[in-house]
DNA sequence: GGATGCGTAGGAATATTTCCTACAAAATTA
DNA sequence: TAATTTTGTAGGAAATATTCCTACGCATCC
């Protein structure tokens, strides 16, 4: 062996952090070369020790670790990036994947996973837990690239409802609001549910209230 | 020594408790005496192998932590339990307490404290943190202020159904989730539309949903 | 030792959602 | 340009969901 891969650890529960590394230094191939509880402290850490690769928790308390992804891929784009999460939604799994993140597993998941996946994304690849993969691969569009919300292929109608529906109206106050048959509202949702991939109109409107509630800042 | 201290994990992240666990059997005095991912499992468990402590993850995926709680308190008062969350806010510390944990600690501190806290409560003790405490006795002070949405006023069923519904679930699939009839969960429904003031469920879930998001630190 | 709150749930009347179908105008593509 | 797809619009029928009422045992509170 030549030089095991040097793996920075981002998390702010010192919980995950050592029992992390504890899994880690344990192999022969990995070890730990540095942690971080912080974005800040994640980046500053990174440049000093150049890491191979990056394992880091979505949820961090300060500052989303979506933007620590971010950050490391345009900083130090040498970096692999493995996401851990506790949310088991495709929402960050896709968010993190568009954010340049290599892998994503969730902290549910099975302890070799990890390592596992560390030496996937080292090896070049991507890690996308099953569960994920299943519900992406109907989500892939055309070109390999996987788009999170396509909102852009709604047509204005079908934006302007998703947006009505996103500040919590019903589709029958939409109807009124836009002065249509709430037939013609239906219609509307269907179509958005199908290029939206989802399932009925209570998927629907989660999506949309998250979206909306996005958009504004603060 | 006598005997050591036994302890039931209940987590559904592997990884959590497997980290708890190498924590725990490092020290002299406790030992992991089994683990559980899910409420039936911990009962099983627990009912078998009479641990002298639970450290309980609140939440659970299937079933509620609190009704866990609950269950352990009633079946086997021997067992202190000790609930660990990932929220910092009072409205479960409060719940956890009176569904009768002797403590509780959130996931973010430091690692130390967990085996405090066991000590602690099977020295008898109660066992909340500094952040809960300070929180607890505001609240004792400043008696009435207005709240925008009073959620504790929700009993421990309806907040689980108000959480549930954050999260994107129809009531059927949240019946599903909590093995009620869709007939409990529609009541929910409509007592908690009745102390929030909402003026039916599409309300109910717009201020779920944006609620939920807000606990999620992203 | 009633009154109130909680967890649970059934019935009946409405309302909403889903799944189909339809068609003219506009846009895109062959 | 002719053919095809997307939009904006909406109706019908069947399946579901929501609302509003009622009910009942158990706890807890005054």
């Amino acid at each position: 062996m030549t030089q095991k891969t040097k793996i920075l650890l981002v998390d702010d529960h010192p919980l995950v952090r050592e029992w992390l590394a504890n899994l880690i230094n344990e192999e022969t191939d990995l070890e730990v070369c540095g942690q971080a509880g912080t974005s800040q402290e994640a980046l500053a850490v990174a440049t000093s020790l150049t890491p191979d690769c990056a394992v880091v928790d979505l949820s961090l308390e300060s500052g989303s670790g979506l933007e620590l992804v971010k950050d490391i891929k345009a900083q130090l784009p040498s970096v692999k990036t493995l996401v851990l999460s506790m949310h088991d939604e495709m929402l960050y799994a896709e968010r993190a994947m568009r954010a340049g993140a290599a892998g994503y597993i969730m902290k549910r998941e099975a302890t070799g996973k990890i390592l596992d996946a560390i030496r996937a994304v080292m090896a070049g690849g991507l890690f996308y837990s099953a569960a994920v993969n299943e519900q992406l691969a109907q989500k892939v569009v055309q070109g390999g690239t996987a788009n999170p919300m396509p909102l852009e292929e709604l047509s204005d109608r079908e934006l302007e409802v998703f947006n009505l529906l996103g500040q919590g109206l019903s589709a029958r106050q939409i109807s009124e609001k836009m002065n249509l048959s709430f037939k013609t509202v239906h219609a509307y949702c269907s179509r958005i549910c199908e290029k939206l991939n989802f399932a009925g109109i209570n998927e629907l409107t989660f999506h949309a209230i998250r979206w909306h509630k996005d958009q504004q800042p603060q």
